[in-house]
RNA sequence: GGGCAGAUACCGAAGCGGUUAAACGGGGCAGACUGUAAAUCUGCUAGGGUAAUCCUUACGGAGGUUCGAAUCCUUCUCUGCCCA
């Protein structure tokens, strides 16, 4: 198949579908859930446990993979897969991101973004154009393109000019992945990102200039940066008015448990996320019964399994106050079992909102999941 | 038996006349985290009170000096080190 994206099923009572990504590392089911390894690592777990999660797909970032060890070096690994020992696909991040949380470290012209290293304070320079061949050299099947991620709250004006910016670097990038090709003998795909702020007009103007760039997918970013949650849902909702069918829509750095149910059925198909991650390490589980913060004496006691309705050996053989324990006592094997959980809980959410929607349940089956959440938080 | 040093909140440890209910660590108790500068960050941690620039009790014990003492004096108790 040479297409990126095969849509298998329309809901008919939501926007939620189902498809597949066609990689050459593997064919995605979608919606899918991408755990996130900024630094060619998802922290504090083996490639060999996300191939037993299941693991589709997940991130790199450019921004930090050019810093450090430098896309130069992984090119001579083969590529960030064989560098990282991955079969599975590899989504890079631009470093567009990376442009917005560390704002007070670089300064963005037309041309791209002049920054400073946060290792070492040593000068760089993004262009759209750079952070493609960075992206070549890394090998990525899905790059994304270089954006300015803009901050919540932003006026209108400045959601503006943001706009015309990252539209222009949005064509420059296409046209440099145009001129380049692949260098490991896989397939490689770009995604867009959609921006806007918070304006609605703006959402819907960008998404209708980005089409006509035409990328492999299309990319909601700018959300979750720190709005009102229902704000947040309503742009996605309107997103996906605009998006095309016939390709994939990736809602970035999204979410909560409640929130990727809650955009698979405005549309979305893809997501990424630290929070399974980060929150694991400082102690926060994600069950079906809620959230759980681990470090809480309640749990000093409790003989219970992290949460036995998962098929995962860190989710149902070790107890609460098991678990408790190694964090209080900042034991690492804590942060590798609450990682192998709560990403084991979230690629498990996904797969199931999936198999509701292919059975045509999973607006009511969505609705319970939530409720149930909801219950013990 | 003699000499010296010390005793501060749950623990360690600052402070050495007023701005001290007492710095800073640790521990404890909560909270946050959304395209990862995060195994991180924030708050609380004598009792009462929703809370306060409110009340009570507090820097080994007992007395004293002073307008005012964790801080100065006397004495007692205990701890460590050194000399016999």
């Amino acid at each position: 198949m040479n297409k990126l994206y095969e849509l298998e099923k329309e809901s008919g009572k939501s926007k939620a579908r189902a498809g597949f990504l066609h990689t050459d590392h593997g064919i995605i089911p979608t919606p899918v859930f991408m755990p996130v390894g900024t630094a060619g690592t998802v922290k504090a777990i083996m490639q060999r446990d996300l191939v037993e999660l299941d693991a589709k797909i997940i991130l790199g970032n450019t921004y930090h993979l050019y810093l450090r060890p430098n896309d130069k070096v992984i090119n001579q690994f083969g590529g960030l897969h064989k560098f990282i020992s991955w079969d599975g696909a590899i989504l890079t991040d631009s470093g567009g991101y990376q442009i917005f949380s560390l704002q007070d470290m670089r300064k963005l012209t037309r041309e791209g973004a002049a920054f400073k290293s946060h290792i070492d304070g040593s000068k760089h320079f993004f262009s759209p154009e750079s952070v493609v061949d960075i992206q070549r050299n890394l090998g990525s099947d899905i790059l994304m393109v270089l954006d300015e991620c803009v901050p919540y709250p932003s006026d209108e004006n400045y959601t503006a000019k943001s706009m015309e910016l990252s539209l222009d670097w949005a064509k420059r990038s296409k046209e440099r992945f145009c001129e380049t090709s692949d260098l490991y003998g896989h397939r490689q795909f770009q995604f867009g990102i959609g921006q806007g702020g918070m304006y609605e007009n703006q959402r819907k103007q960008y998404i209708e200039r980005m089409i006509e760039i035409d990328f492999d997918g299309n990319a909601i970013g700018g959300l979750s940066v720190g709005e009102p949650v229902e704000l947040m849902y309503d742009l996605t909702d309107l997103s996906t008015d605009y998006l095309p069918k016939n390709k994939p829509r990736y809602l970035m750095g999204v979410g909560t448990p409640e929130n990727l149910l809650e955009c698979i059925e405005r549309g979305i198909d893809m997501f990424d996320c630290v929070l399974p991650t980060r929150n694991a390490r400082n102690g926060q589980l994600f069950t079906s019964r809620g959230k759980i913060n681990l470090r809480n004496s309640q749990y000093i006691l409790s003989n219970q399994p992290i949460d036995s309705s998962l098929d995962c050996y860190a989710s149902n053989n070790f107890s609460l106050g098991y678990l408790r324990h190694l964090f209080i006592s900042k034991e690492i094997l804590a942060l590798q079992i609450a990682t192998m959980h709560n990403l084991a809980f979230f690629l498990d959410l996904v797969r199931k909102a999936r198999l509701h929607i292919l059975n045509d349940t999973f607006e009511v089956w969505k609705k319970e999941t939530i409720e149930k959440m909801r219950g013990e938080d």
